[in-house]
DNA sequence: AATCTTTGCAACCGCAAGACA
DNA sequence: ATGTCTTGCGGTTGCAAAGAT
């Protein structure tokens, strides 16, 4: 028995939005909330997927979104991200308020990621087809993907509970390493009095802390029989009871995060807002970006 | 001016993983 | 313990607009 499909596909719209359906799900949203997404066409009345609904919501409607005019300060700093990460198109948009993975994905595309392979790519290639620009342009050219000395690759290993002791989580708390806990839920805040419900977190914090060795091809073996915490998960496990996350740290991200710390320069607020009518706190790109480059002495 | 090609971006798809029953 | 649901991610596609011929 497989799995249901997320929608009966027929009879329903496909392909670029109306404003008329925007504004329904848009008000609908701002009514209801996120979520149950599957649900929520047939309640707006909308004829749409859920997914392609979530989609159309997180990328082009949530009233925090920036549009367009992608700085320069913005583009440095996601070669940097991109180059320390990969194609990790959620992380790299997490730290760029305002700023979707699918604009970024689209943006490195069409733009960077040109400009970047583009200096070692002549004009040979400029005649190429859009099939070989998609995808395939590696392989049919010949032209390999370029190789990330530095990129992370974080392994599948998820972390569902976390277990800090008293004392860390205050010197955390201290630290301002703690998010701001404004949900209700009565297991979101561990500054409660009763910590019966906990915080509970099963790694090592000061492990995950460690500035890691960056996979590289030399030690690619070794970084491949390391257990690393998949940092964009993290979110979407917290994310789930509360609007902000708690920061387990994937190791590009503990790493990002010390770092910022040690410099006092870490955002409160780094990751959007669950909350699509909460605006961000701004980060400050500006200091992202400065710490980037101390981040290019790491990869040295 | 007409046609063809390329580009940019919104949207779609399949998959993975945690949550939940 | 198992199967299904929900959500999120990254890769890919489709199409309109822009540019080239």
């Amino acid at each position: 028995m497989g799995r249901r499909p997320c929608c009966a596909k027929e009879g329903l719209n496909r392909g670029a939005w109306s404003a008329r359906e925007d504004k329904i799900l848009t008000n609908y949203i701002k009514i209801h909330g996120e979520g149950k997404w599957r649900d929520l066409p047939q309640r707006a009345g909308l004829k749409r997927c859920g997914k392609s609904c979530r989609l159309r919501w997180l990328n082009y409607l949530r009233p925090d979104i920036k549009r367009g005019n992608i700085s320069m300060e913005e583009e440095e700093l996601i070669i940097r991200l991109h180059k320390l990460l990969g194609n990790r198109w959620s992380l790299i948009a997490g730290r760029l308020p305002g700023r979707t993975d699918n604009e970024i994905k689209n943006y490195w595309n069409t733009n960077l990621g040109k400009r970047v392979h583009g200096d070692k790519i002549h004009d040979s290639n400029k005649q190429c087809s859009k099939l070989e620009r998609k995808g395939s342009m590696e392989s049919n050219t010949g032209i390999k993907p370029e190789t990330h000395p530095a990129v992370i690759r974080t392994k599948a290993v998820r972390c569902t509970k976390v277990i800090i002791p008293w004392q860390l989580d205050n010197q955390m708390a201290n630290k301002n390493l703690l998010p701001v806990w404004d949900c209700d839920s009565p297991c979101c805040s561990p500054q409660q009095e009763d910590n019966s419900c906990g915080f509970l977190k099963d790694f090592d914090i000061n492990e995950l802390l460690i500035s890691g060795v960056l996979y590289s091809d030399q030690d690619k073996e070794i970084n491949e029989c390391e257990i690393l915490v998949d940092g964009d998960v993290q979110s979407k496990n917290m994310s789930s009871s509360c609007p902000e996350h708690f920061p387990l740290l994937s190791r590009d991200e503990a790493k990002l995060e010390d770092s910022m710390d040690e410099a006092a320069i870490r955002p409160q607020n780094w990751r959007a807002s669950t909350d699509p009518f909460q605006p961000n706190d701004a980060l400050d790109l500006t200091t992202l970006a400065s710490f980037l480059n101390s981040e290019d002495e790491w990869i040295s």
